[in-house]
DNA sequence: GTAGCTGCAAACAATTTGCACACCG
DNA sequence: CGGTGTGCAAATTGTTTGCAGCTAC
C-alpha cells in the first residue's frame, strides 16, 4: 500500500491551490501563439498590470512542464522558453506524452510536428552505435510565413 | 574591393598565432572520447600541470567552434559541452559540415551520426507549415555500451 | 487556523567583457 | 617592436533558494 507515495506524488504535479497568479500565468500563456521566453511572459503579465513575481513565473511555469502541460525548449543559447501544450484537460498520460516543433526564430510563433519517423531513426542510428535508454531532443527553427524573407 | 572585411574574417576564424594554451586546449580535446564540458576541460588542463585561464578556454573554443573544427552540444541544462570534430587539417568546408551526435549521458562519450533524412525531413515539415529558412538542432542522448544498464 | 503560495533579495552557475600585461613572429 | 593572445577580476544573464508574510480552502 502506497497510497503516500501517490499523494506526494500527485502534490508534486497537480497544483493544490488555485491563485490569482497561477491563473495570470496561465492565461498569459494560452494566449500566445509560441514558445516565449520567462522574461517575455513575466513582462506581458506586468503590461496587463498583474503584477507577479519573477519568482513565481519560473516556479508555476516548472510545475506546468513537469504536468506534461507546457513545453519547454532549449535554444542555443541555453534560454529556456515554453509553452502551452495539448489541451491539459484530461491528464491521462500527461508525461509521456512526446512531440516536436517548428519554432520561428523571430517572433516565436510555433507548430507541433509529429515525428515517428524521427522517433524511429533516433532508436536505431543509437542502437547502431551501441547506445541504449535513447532519447532525443529536436528542435526545427525557422522563419514563420509573417517573416519570410 | 573589400580586402579589409576578408582579412578581418579570416582573422576571427583561423588563429594567427600559435601558443603554448591554445595547443594545450587542442591537446586535451583531442584526447577526450566524447563531449566534455568547458569547466572539465578546464581542470583537466589544470591536472596537466598547464595552467590556462579559464577565459582563453571559453575563448579558443568558441574559434575552434566558430571554425567548425569543434562541435557544441547544449545539453537540457543549458550548459554547453565541446568536442574535436572531423580532422581539421583540410579546411575546405569548414562552417558549412553539418551532421549531429549521439551522447552517452553518463560519461559523455560520442558518435557522429549522418542523418540525410533528417535533413530532408526537417526541412519538408518546416515547409508544410510554412515555414522558411529552415535550421535545427538533433542530438540523441543515451547510453554507451560501458554504461548500459 | 495552517499549509501552500508568493515574492523579495541574495545565492548561484555559466559565460562574457574590460583592460593591462605577456609573448609570438 | 607590434599587435595578438592571455588572464584576472568584475559585470551579465538566466535561474534557484532562503525565508517572512499572505491567502486560499
Amino acid at each position: 500500500l502506497r497510497v503516500g507515495d501517490e499523494t506526494l506524488a500527485a502534490a508534486r504535479v497537480s497544483r493544490v491551490r488555485s491563485t490569482r497568479q497561477s491563473q495570470a500565468i496561465e492565461a498569459v500563456l494560452g494566449r500566445q501563439d509560441g514558445f516565449r521566453t520567462v522574461q517575455q511572459l513575466h513582462g506581458a503579465l506586468q503590461e496587463d498590470g498583474i503584477p507577479v513575481g519573477l519568482t513565481t513565473v519560473y516556479r508555476y511555469l516548472n510545475v506546468l512542464a513537469d504536468a506534461g502541460r507546457a513545453d519547454v525548449v532549449h535554444g542555443a543559447d541555453g534560454e529556456a522558453r515554453f509553452r502551452l501544450c495539448g489541451t491539459g484537460e484530461d491528464s491521462a498520460a500527461p508525461t509521456d506524452d512526446h512531440h516536436h516543433h517548428v519554432v520561428c526564430r523571430v517572433c516565436g510563433r510555433s507548430a507541433e510536428v509529429s515525428a515517428p519517423e524521427i522517433e524511429a531513426w533516433a532508436q536505431a542510428v543509437a542502437a547502431a552505435a551501441g547506445f541504449t535508454d535513447v532519447t532525443h531532443t529536436v528542435e526545427v527553427f525557422g522563419l514563420c510565413s509573417e517573416h519570410a524573407g
